[in-house]
DNA sequence: CCTACCGATCGGTAGG
DNA sequence: CCTACCGATCGGTAGG
């Protein structure tokens, strides 16, 4: 399986652009004193090489998981060795940390700001339609997700922070859109665990059966379900997202 | 971690019982000419002995998922080799599909019913109830569904296939206790698959942080959201079950 | 970031 | 030809 979301270029391509085959030697610099602008240049390669690592170890999780991912497969994705990746991160479960991270930074647009202030309920909505146009990635976590309820899993302590950060974020933004109660009835604190449950659930049956669920209708058709009061009449069209 | 729902004995009791010991050669029956009693005897053994493998196998993938669950440790938890473990699940996969087809023998009192009548929406509530007092069996399933959606997983097409079949139970269901709308405002076809996906995400936020999230009374909440047609008052109780 | 390796373990099969 | 296994080991691959 290809992800073009994640890939905007090939590697092997960009391997041919920078002049660099597999195989070859790094530049012939050995034994001559490194100028200030080679270092800077040597640095933005490096971030650039472990954002291209980072790119591959979701790939390869998402076709195997992460228990099934070989360093090896990761490396063979970059066009570097086992040992070339393992350069760049010391060990496979660093490379998890570093992949898991990548995510949060691309949901939020950066590193999540201390006290942000909540996303608004449409936000999730989007995230959602978003995320059904990169089905990869979406792949790659939903993976982990599972994986991470086994014994000792290094992504467990992820996911459990990481919904639980979201059951807070979502029950603020629930609390001020419809205060302490909502039109259903729910308080915002039963309300939270089931947005989240949707959403992760919602991905399984999108990802198993792309033709039969169609993933942000379903989301939105639940946020629906959260506004009702039941006096807006018996066929409430698709509403505002 | 050990499941006690899953082993109501230990094994390594159970063959103190039978008097058989690991590494002890078969009873020295060889060269008596077999009777049917003694036929019928060996069979009802190894069915005792298939299931109980796929306890353990079970136990196994609930700890370290499909990929990373080994035949060896599947053999050392039930006494047995691995050889004779292959003697009665010829391979990994053979072994994965008797698991599979276990859950549904349990969950539903039996091999499922051709054309049997669908589920009461209570009885999905009973289910969630009843997977809160065995976490093994629930971890294990979670593990694999995450797993199942990475490439050629040999429990995709299970869970495509059963995801598909309990969304159909469940339109059924909802359309015969609320015909083709409920009072919330959307129909059956709508609300099926959020129903799935609110009782699988819920079991991971659940396995992750079970004193965070009660799975029980969060679906009963949900189930409560269906139903309520915004005229019950604004404090609903716990309500029926 | 390479070649050259390690201790171990994988799923599965051999003859008896 | 069946069953219920055994001790030993196959060719390959894992993370590091």
């Amino acid at each position: 399986m290809r992800f073009r979301y994640l890939r905007p270029e090939g590697s092997a391509r960009l391997v041919a652009v920078t002049g660099k085959r597999p195989g070859a030697r790094h530049t012939p610099d050995t034994g001559v004193r490194r100028t200030a602008r080679q270092g800077a240049a040597r640095a933005a390669r490096g971030e650039d090489r472990r954002a291209r690592i980072v790119q591959a170890a979701l790939e390869v999780i998402a076709e195997r998981g992460y228990r099934g991912a070989s360093l090896a497969a990761v490396a063979e994705r970059v066009g570097i060795t086992q040992q070339g990746l393992l350069h760049h991160f010391p060990t496979k479960e660093a490379l998890l940390i570093a992949t898991l991270e990548a995510r949060d930074e691309w949901d939020t647009g950066g590193p999540r700001a201390r006290g942000a202030q909540p996303w608004r309920l449409d936000l999730y909505a989007s995230l959602v339609e978003y995320n059904a146009m990169r089905p990869g990635i979406v792949q790659a976590f939903s993976a982990l997700l599972g994986e991470s309820v086994t014994a000792r899993h290094p992504a467990r302590d992820y996911f459990t922070r990481r919904a639980a950060a979201v059951r807070e974020s979502l029950a603020a933004t629930l609390r001020a859109e419809f205060g302490e109660r909502l039109p259903s009835g729910l308080t915002p604190q039963e309300t939270a665990p089931l947005l989240v449950a949707v959403m992760d659930g919602l991905q399984y049956q999108w990802l198993l059966d792309p033709e039969a669920v169609d993933m942000p209708a379903a989301f939105r058709a639940f946020v629906r379900l959260l506004g009702h009061d039941g006096t807006t009449g018996d066929h409430p069209a698709d509403g505002p997202t």
